[in-house]
DNA sequence: GCACTGCGGCTAATGGCATTAGCCTGTTGG
DNA sequence: CCAACAGGCTAATGCCATTAGCCGCAGTGC
């Protein structure tokens, strides 16, 4: 192989710095290209478009995400395993606020961040494994704890909040919530 | 006066139906100037930038929705008032997609939004005020309620639960999850 | 060792958008 | 009637994405 000072994979590196050192709007090709010492139009030679970019991104956070989830999640179940899901969620989110929010928001709708977004699904899923809900009722559990984790961590992440004071015992106020409209397993 | 074909007011107007018609990352002052039939500068004889543009949208949006979730909760408390208040919510947001996304993410942090901010907070004061909460448990439910609420309805929105099916059960079931969760006013 | 090929970088050019500067006109208060 | 100004316009600048086309160097086949 050729000497390549980038690739792909190393351009979603350098938008991810981008994004992480001056937030998800401030994601432009002029910006990464600088970040890498290239000129703007070099990175065409690695990514289709700004908008393309954005999804690499995007499935690279989600796979992250799905990882980081996946190991909260490893060896619990049932309450122990909804709980710490829902903690590990809480920690990615603030670890990583501008990561989140670069995450498309309907990753299933688009064959590029399908996969991924099945990946974090699998997760959620899991986590709920052991209630043996029918189907529907999965599905509806799935997308409660969805509505939760995704509800307070976003607002979290953007500040939305008025005063930080008390935040964890809020969420595991929710936590207990959600826990407690769950059948016992 | 003299004639003002156009006016700060109109020009956020001329906003709202721009983003009804073309999403809120379209809103633009060259397309805010074109739906108004106007050169694109001369909007700036109305409103100070882009940015503020959006500010001002925001806050016209807090206040549409502050005013219908007041309509919703007014004559009503306790469960009856949180109900009403969480389909009400999600009614706008289903309404209204793209102007929901157009609100600030935190509001209260800049004093150009925090009037509008605080008073769609008050709808949400009010409708717990039944269950006679002291002030630390108002600010954990409150923040639940608005986890909740905002958690759904921005997923639902932006189309990212899977399948369309069953959204009202569900969305139900976290009424019922979080009424659950409050003490018996 | 050497010409060949293509990867990966570059410069130049185009077009969209925000923003600023400065001009022009019709309305209006006196 | 006149002066002032609100409110519109054109021209110009600068940033960004994107495209076209050029160039050098690494490794390949000879």
């Amino acid at each position: 192989m050729p000497r390549a000072r980038l690739s792909t994979a190393g351009v979603v590196e350098v938008a991810l710095a981008v994004i992480d050192e001056q937030g998800l709007e401030q994601l432009t090709l002029a910006a990464v290209a600088a970040h890498a010492g290239v000129a703007t139009p070099s990175l065409y030679k690695h990514v289709a478009s700004l908008a393309q970019l954005r999804n690499l991104v995007g499935v690279r956070v989600m796979e992250d995400m799905a990882e980081q989830l996946t190991l909260a999640v490893v060896g619990r179940s049932g309450d122990d395993a909804v709980a710490s899901l829902m903690r590990a969620s809480r920690a990615y989110v603030v670890r990583h606020p501008t990561r989140y929010a670069a995450m498309p928001a309907d990753p299933l709708h688009d064959p590029a961040t399908q996969a991924a977004g099945y990946k974090l699904l699998q997760v959620f899923l899991g986590a709920l494994r052991a209630y043996r809900l029918d189907d529907a009722a999965t599905i509806h559990a799935t997308r409660c704890l969805r509505a939760i984790t995704h509800g307070f961590t976003s607002i979290e992440a953007a500040g939305g909040f008025g005063l930080p004071e008390g935040l964890d015992d809020t969420y595991e106020q929710l936590i207990q919530m959600f826990i407690a409209s769950l059948p016992r397993p």
